[in-house]
DNA sequence: TACACTGTTTATAAAGATTATAAAGTAATA
DNA sequence: TATTACTTTATAATCTTTATAAACAGTGTA
């Protein structure tokens, strides 16, 4: 990881504490460390990722303290929850709009950028009459190391 | 509901049980009533809603058989499942390719159609190296139901 | 018809993720 | 310090879905 990342990161969670103390949240011990997983994670973690993660650091940690923190984190802006259906939700730290690639033999998921669908939200509020806030798109494929694998 | 649509949810159901035959997946009463219940429906429903809704006519069903046919269906392709997250999955009977828009305040699901993503599943391919299977997309806002309520 | 084979349903238990509850702990404030 | 509100912990409960085993039904064959 270059020098760049690791300054990124570091701003990037010195912002979400400002964000908290600017909202009123305290910052517990188990909220900085959360909060520190999921900012370096490239892994779209699940809440038992973090709670096996935090182990060491919090013997007595409760699995509830990460779901209610991944609450209130996702309730002021901080984290988006991936829900992918039939397994269990995934958790990503909020930088700037992205989309999902997930790979359908492996679970990997990967980040990748287009620019905006404005244009479906406009045609789906004028054909629903609905007020639309946001859509979630996510894009289903297999991975390269999946698909060499299965040439074997 | 027009004659129109009598008649098409009527083909739709014959057409499904057709696609049963011929992949050899035995037309039990059960599995009609199910399929059935899917075609007419216009509500996106659970399989404990389905559960429920054939109670009357099965008194004995088990929950496990509403889950396996829906499993059935699907791997036939004549079901497709959405799983809005934190909540239960939802079934669709799959007619012709369409997006939903949910209401975020009564659950509402609308059907809507745009033309193709294919360039988004092209980008993705290229930036990612994976193999592109499929895309999900659903847009989320208020129904006019829900926004005219809000205004009291 | 009788028999065996296969797929299906039922009933129930089990698994897994998430939420609810109550008690104990901690920080902030008057 | 005393009070209050918030947070964590530990545990139980809930809810959806899947697994299992026994009973059942349909089909084909001798």
């Amino acid at each position: 990881m270059s020098h760049t990342h690791v300054h990124e990161s570091h701003d990037q969670l010195k912002d979400a504490l400002d964000t908290l103390k600017q909202t009123g949240v305290r910052i517990t011990p188990q909220r900085h460390a959360i909060l520190e997983f999921l900012v370096q994670s490239m892994t779209h973690p699940t809440a038992d990722d973090i709670y096996k993660a935090l182990e060491g650091k919090f013997p007595n940690m409760s699995v509830a303290t990460v779901y209610n923190n991944l609450r209130v984190f996702r309730e002021v802006g901080l984290v988006k929850e991936l829900t992918y259906g039939d397994t269990s939700s995934r958790f990503d730290f909020v930088t700037t709009e992205h989309y999902h690639v997930i790979c359908e033999s492996c679970g990997k998921i990967v980040d990748f950028h287009y620019p905006g669908l404005d244009e479906v939200e406009q045609l789906a509020a004028h054909v629903t009459g609905f007020k639309i806030s946001h859509h979630r798109m996510e894009v289903y494929g297999t991975c390269q190391n999946c698909s060499h694998k299965d040439l074997h």
